[in-house]
RNA sequence: GCCCAGAUAGCUCAGUCGGUAGAGCAAGAGACUGAAAAUCUCUGUGUCGCUGGUUCGAUUCCGGCUCUGGGCA
């Protein structure tokens, strides 16, 4: 059976280098399953990988997006299991890379067939979620009351979306969780490297790493992308990352209250840091819990 | 040296008119089906500085000591 390598963990957990040396015993291509690092802008920021461009290791789906592109699940596990297929035919070893469990557990196990739902649609849903959020749960509940328990109030994400399917299909967002998956990739075999390293020293590599995304300009990069895209820095930053996808990077937020003059230098760099550690804990817990061994599945932990 | 204030959770501090204590933050655990670096949920036992005394009982009241601020010489 074929086999898909997948280096997973999270962040600053060494990813990017553990990856380089698997690849000195295949011939392997890098395939990105790190949502930020899809987007080109604000590479101090994102940690944007240029080893594997140093390396010479073939390298795919990496900065391909502009600051406002978007990018669902969907359309990334299509690309990444193209990649994955091309990648076999080349005769070659498919390294999946990247923190973001949900997209890499999407491309294998596939996603409920759900029709795209129009633009129309979702302003109707994040209008009526504004005005009226009440109402709209209300809404959910009586067309299927199983959702009570399946999305509780609070999260406003997923009700959302089970809205704005209610209003496509005229079903409930459970239907379609009851029927078979689509499937992007078939009869492959899954080698998982996920790294979690000792909680104390990942923290100080977290911290490490801001610091040095501090001395190498992360600033100055946000301000010239803001500059550079004709935005105001004093917008509404849930209006900013709604047009501009990019800005959800940690780190992006943070560094703005302090150019508007919110926060102090050593504030910012300090929240910066423990944003990124509450990240990698969710990171980890996702890991820890969503991927399971199976027959395809194999997982070796690397606590380094 | 004297006077005043403080010492309680990892941090900042509440509080207990005497019955062994609770907020925020940090931290930990968890959820996750087309926004996922997103969005959301849950979790507080700590010699109440040390040491004597009063008391059935002291983190709380009284004394001494230690440390930390501030003031006066």
């Amino acid at each position: 059976m074929k086999r898909v390598v997948v280096i997973a963990g999270p962040t600053s957990s060494g990813k990017t280098n553990y990856s380089i040396k698997y690849a000195e015993n295949c011939d392997a291509k890098m395939i990105n399953s790190d949502s930020i690092q899809m987007y080109r802008d604000l590479k101090i920021l994102t940690d944007f990988p240029t080893a594997y461009k140093s390396c010479g290791i073939e390298h795919k789906l990496f900065g391909f997006l502009g600051s406002d592109e978007k990018i669902t699940v969907f359309d990334w596990a299509t690309l990444a299991a193209n990649e994955v297929e091309t990648t076999f035919q080349k005769n070659k070893t498919p390294i999946i890379v990247g923190g973001t469990g949900f997209f890499i557990n999407t491309l294998i196990n596939g996603i409920s067939p759900i029709p795209e739902i129009s633009q129309k649609v979702r302003q109707n849903a994040s209008m009526l979620a504004k005005n009226n959020y009440d109402e709209l749960c209300e809404h959910i509940y009586s067309h299927d009351p199983r959702l009570e328990a399946a999305i509780p109030r609070s999260k406003h994400r997923q009700m959302l979306r089970a809205y704005e399917v209610m209003l496509t299909t005229g079903k409930s967002i459970l239907h379609f969780h009851e029927t078979a998956r689509t499937k992007f990739i078939q009869e492959v075999f899954y080698d998982f490297s996920i790294m979690v390293p000792n909680r104390e020293k990942l923290y100080s590599r977290v911290s490490d790493r801001v610091d040095s995304m501090m001395k190498n300009g992360a600033i100055d990069e946000v301000q010239a992308s803001l500059s550079a895209l004709g935005i105001d820095r004093s917008c509404l930053f849930q209006e900013l990352t709604a047009q501009y996808p990019i800005f959800r990077a940690i780190g992006a937020k943070e560094i703005i209250e302090y150019l508007n003059g919110k926060c102090a230098y050593d504030t910012m760099v300090e929240l910066i840091k423990k944003n990124t550690r509450h990240y990698a804990k969710r990171q980890i817990t996702w890991f820890q819990n969503q991927v399971r061994e199976t027959e395809k599945i194999k997982i070796q932990w690397i606590n380094d």
